[in-house]
DNA sequence: CGATACATTGAGGTTTATCAATTTGTGTGG
DNA sequence: CCACACAAATTGATAAACCTCAATGTATCG
């Protein structure tokens, strides 16, 4: 049952909670993993003031390839998939974006990619034409946003050496681990990997088709590399034989 | 022939040049381009208390994959591609640096990739101790490195979409126009493209194999997209056809 | 002018894509 | 709780794109 088509926005008021901390705050699932992690409460409080929650279901989109950059977004709950489309339906999934995670800061006026919610997803919007004071007002802030983007840009180089030199089951293994890793209620204690995306965000985040992912689960299956769980999820032996795997061992 | 192994390092004063610049910044290529353009005099001269100038012959390697990464380096003159490698010898070239990009700033302690000059090579070298402070010291300067990481994550994601999504001929195609974006000294002002590198970093670069790039150089020739200039040098007649080609049009 | 590195071209093989059918899973309504 | 409908995943057969291996052509530099 999808929710209301406009995503719906949280209360907005500084009133401070607990700690000292704003109250949307205080109880964010983000706070120790998101780029306000660290900052000092004054400081929470008035990027607070700016800021609104918002939720969104299963399909729908935060914002599209074109559209006027106009928020800055921080999961703080679910699963983002970005991606870029051609005029003929090819799709790349340039990332899928956790708790934690920063989206939605590009160079230009717009957005380059397109961002949607794979799962509830809830998130913390922030004018876009406001960062550019607060990061100036606070370093601390500027600092953790350049650590994530440090992250964002590392990752983006693993994942060019993926689409461009490994192979589709070492494409899979590396998945599952970078799963397992940036994840955190995604992956269980033991090597279960509870799956957000469908094979074909899989496919679309790979270069591949869906018919090969399915196929390279398959295989690697067969191999002992993974086991079937409950669904589509995905049990994992042993890491680091999968490891070994994605880092193209011969 | 090449140079003394051992990059040479460039003197460091902080003396004042012409504008109240510091000497070394005062005539650099890149003053209006890097992480340092806009900074008040003020701020330059603090900056250039701890940077160094460094060369480059064809062939060396600025850090590589796994040192700690000690040095942030600011591109001033020259082409560097940066890459990773896989144990079997596979290469991926994440990415080629030209004259003001920024490049060794990792999130981790140790470099991801490595770093080779393709020519020969000037950069502007600065302890990655000292940037922590600056950047909380300087927000003009944190703006600025934002505004490079900006551009560094957009790149990856069109470079994941190239390397995930497109043809040979697409590929080759988005990588000339991009060529004629970001190197200013290659391209010139009707189409004459100087490549700075060779068909192995265009095929590493693209997550081609060098014939597979010499195959589709020669079907864009024959089909009129480009043509041959002096060496291994291209001529771009129609920008807009390329471009076309480039974004996968059917 | 010859040696070497680089680029191009050709023949054949491999991986992955495409098209089509089948199986599995999921949610809904009887 | 089961049956049905629909979406997703898997499997199979074939084709296309790209890779590999090998040979030839071309530029550069001593």
């Amino acid at each position: 049952m999808p929710g209301p088509q406009q995503a719906s926005v949280g209360g907005c008021g500084s009133a401070d909670g607990e700690d000292g901390l704003p109250v949307q705050c205080a109880d964010c699932m983000a706070r120790h993993l998101a780029v306000c992690a660290g900052l000092t409460p004054d400081v929470l409080t008035d990027l607070a003031e700016h800021l609104s929650r918002r939720r969104y279901s299963p399909g729908q989109t935060l914002f599209q390839e074109g559209d006027p950059a106009e928020q800055i977004f921080t999961v703080t709950n679910g699963v983002i998939k970005q991606y870029k489309l051609l005029a003929d339906g090819r799709c790349q999934v340039t990332g899928f974006y956790f708790v934690g995670d920063l989206i939605g800061m590009p160079q230009g006026a717009d957005y380059p990619v397109t961002a949607e919610a794979l799962n509830e997803v809830s998130v913390c919007a922030f004018p876009r034409s406001r960062m550019q004071d607060l990061v100036s007002q606070y370093p601390e802030l500027a600092q953790r946003v350049i650590l994530k983007f440090q992250s964002e840009v590392g990752r983006g180089q693993e994942q060019m050496l993926t689409l461009g030199r490994l192979t589709a089951e070492e494409r899979i293994a590396g998945f599952l681990i970078m799963l397992m890793d940036k994840a955190p209620d995604c992956a269980d204690e033991d090597g279960r990997l509870a799956l957000q995306m469908k094979r074909g965000d899989i496919a679309d985040y790979l270069g591949l088709t869906v018919e090969t992912v399915s196929r390279s689960f398959t295989k690697l299956r067969k191999a002992g590399l993974i086991e079937t769980g409950a669904g589509t999820d995905v049990v994992i032996p042993s890491r680091e034989r999968l490891e070994d795997l994605a880092a193209g061992a011969e």
